[in-house]
DNA sequence: GACGACGACTTGGAGTCCCAACTTTACCAA
DNA sequence: TTGGTAAAGTTGGGACTCCAAGTCGTCGTC
């Protein structure tokens, strides 16, 4: 049955379908509050529930004074705004690409093991590692945050700023000088809900998720740096392009 | 100043303060809205409303009748339930890695390319190309949906179950039968709310999100297949892991 | 001890009203 | 024509209320 469903979700799903369907095209304002009320002949916490949850969809946004609209397509399905992996060398970033010049603060620290680092880096909790915090910048806006971890006897006596964004070849750089040589590089993706030093860091809105990758650079079966990599959700694309060599 | 933002805020960042630290732990019963409004000294809608948005985070979840419970760390860090790509083939999938048991759906049809596809694959809008569309399930319930898209003209005649989960393998092998050699897969992740039939075939709870994957086969410079790849952001991990030739 | 009924409590949907802050428009004066 | 202002409309936060449906513990009966 449709008959006992609530009422907010028969306005949700009639906007939304004119909406999907181009006949509220991006950009065309969504009735008032007010009007939906009488369309709808509803109270108005429904129209206003069903305003936001079409806005927590990203469908619509609502702007203070003037009135919903329905959201441009650009917003909903972002392009790339930042490369986050090239194509010459995989799991490099370079957030140049694409016309924006990126800028970044870091800071070096070392620290006892948690559990978890120790884990990845197959240490035992508590074993003292290099942790190295980025906060990296697109256009003054912060985009993403990073968070590397290094086994302090692997020698970042200095820590001295990356060449690359997330400092692969300074990476590599400096684990040649100690003769070791990555072999292979594994990430793990998620998604879930910024904390609030994160949306605090990256000045997130309520709703957007994050996503998080967690990217442990390995020499043989032996870790020997493991990052936590935060970009917002909404506007960010990770890029994997990987040749088959099979 | 922090004296004059909402008031749901408050009760919202208490909380949220209160669970993260683990002072709540989880599956531990948050103050119903009654109390929270004598504790908070706030009206029932505020009180409401930092219920409604916690549980948006996903922080919390409601049981009617019973309460709200903060989720299980299971449920908010989820470990990956279903491996999705594997070691010793890059980007290929395997479902039944971590004992559980896949199965799947799917329907093929040709249809005319629309223009998101139709760019991707590098053809004119209106193209014809074979949709096939996928629902994979692990113990039952569904876990991915997969939707496919080859140039009609690479001959996908009849269209056969796929071998592996992802069906690489079979991709492989018809490609090569018409003397096509995947060279490299390019992918794409962000995330997203789901849309309703995303929830709907997903069976997500709201507040969920889902990492959406766009995943390119390439031929050199051509595009031979694309699809798209939904899964929900709390219960899985994308887990990528390429060897560092150079 | 087992079982069932009942009442207290909780969530989620829904309605109505009020207000501050903001946008847009229309109109009037210089 | 231009500039300024006032009015009308809109969002977002908030308070209060009512109700249906569901959970859960208590208490009395068998």
């Amino acid at each position: 049955m449709t008959g006992n469903d609530p009422v907010y979700l028969r306005v949700v799903e009639e906007l939304r379908a004119q909406i999907v369907d181009g006949t509220l095209p991006p950009g065309a304002p969504i009735p008032s509050r007010a009007q939906l009320t009488q369309r709808f002949r509803v109270g108005e916490t429904a129209a206003r529930h069903a305003l936001r949850v079409l806005a927590a969809e990203g469908l619509i946004i609502g702007k203070v004074g003037s009135g919903h609209y329905v959201r441009e397509k650009s917003v909903l399905y972002p392009l790339q705004r930042c490369r986050y992996v090239d194509h010459d060398a995989p799991f490099a970033a370079d957030m140049q690409a694409g016309g924006h010049r990126a800028t970044w603060d870091w800071r070096s620290e070392t620290i006892k093991a948690m559990r978890d680092v120790a884990r990845r880096l197959r240490l035992e909790e508590g074993d003292p590692v290099t942790r190295t915090r980025y906060v990296f910048r697109t256009e003054g806006k912060p985009m993403q945050l990073a968070t590397s971890y290094e086994p302090a006897d692997l020698g970042r006596g200095q820590s001295f700023p990356e060449e690359g964004t997330n400092g692969r070849k300074s990476l590599v750089a400096r684990m040649s000088a100690v003769g070791i040589k990555i072999t292979d590089i594994r990430e793990s993706v998620h998604t879930r809900v910024p904390q609030p030093t994160e949306s605090d860091l990256l000045d997130l809105p309520t709703g957007v998720h994050i996503l998080h990758v967690e990217r442990t650079h390995w020499s043989g079966d032996r870790p020997v740096e493991t990052s936590d990599i935060v970009v917002p959700g909404d506007r960010f694309r990770l890029v994997y392009s990987v040749p088959l060599g099979a």
